[in-house]
DNA sequence: ATGTGACTTCCAGTCCGTC
DNA sequence: AGACGGACTGGAAGTCACA
């Protein structure tokens, strides 16, 4: 029973805080990287918010990553 | 030239029109297995809209595909 | 350095149409 | 069947104070 309701979100939001630890970023940094609130990135990470495509993009570029890096189960 | 990043947009909505018409669905059939509006399908096509991550999915489900399928540039 | 509740603004998303 | 417009509602965007 895969369910595959917001567990995109859940995906999501760890995928950026692996990639934002492994880079050894704060939250803030990320957030400032981004272009986007410092608040607003740690929503994100757990998964609080239904993010839209483009501030993905964002966050995923602020990472130095492909935005399908972010959303890969497997590695 | 450098193309904004919004093209990420372009990007989905032309990957989201080509899946549907290879698999001879109309915007509305879409819709329906989206659990989406019928006028929403045609703007997220059209890259009028910045889509949510959960109604990606919905989509990317809908066209029996994997989200990560619809945001590759290279098949 | 991060989590959280509360808040306003504005756009994602719907629904009615017409072409 | 699809593009597009107008009007609307709910919820994402964006921010803050304080824990």
């Amino acid at each position: 029973m895969a369910n595959n309701k917001n567990n995109i979100l859940n995906l999501f939001g760890d995928r950026v805080r692996q990639a934002r630890v492994e880079k050894k970023l704060s939250q803030e940094d990320l957030a400032n990287l981004a272009d986007l609130h410092r608040t607003y990135i740690g929503m994100v990470e757990r998964a609080e918010r239904n993010i839209t495509l483009i501030n993905m993009n964002k966050i995923a570029q602020a990472l130095d990553l492909k935005l399908i890096d972010l959303l890969k189960n497997d590695t």
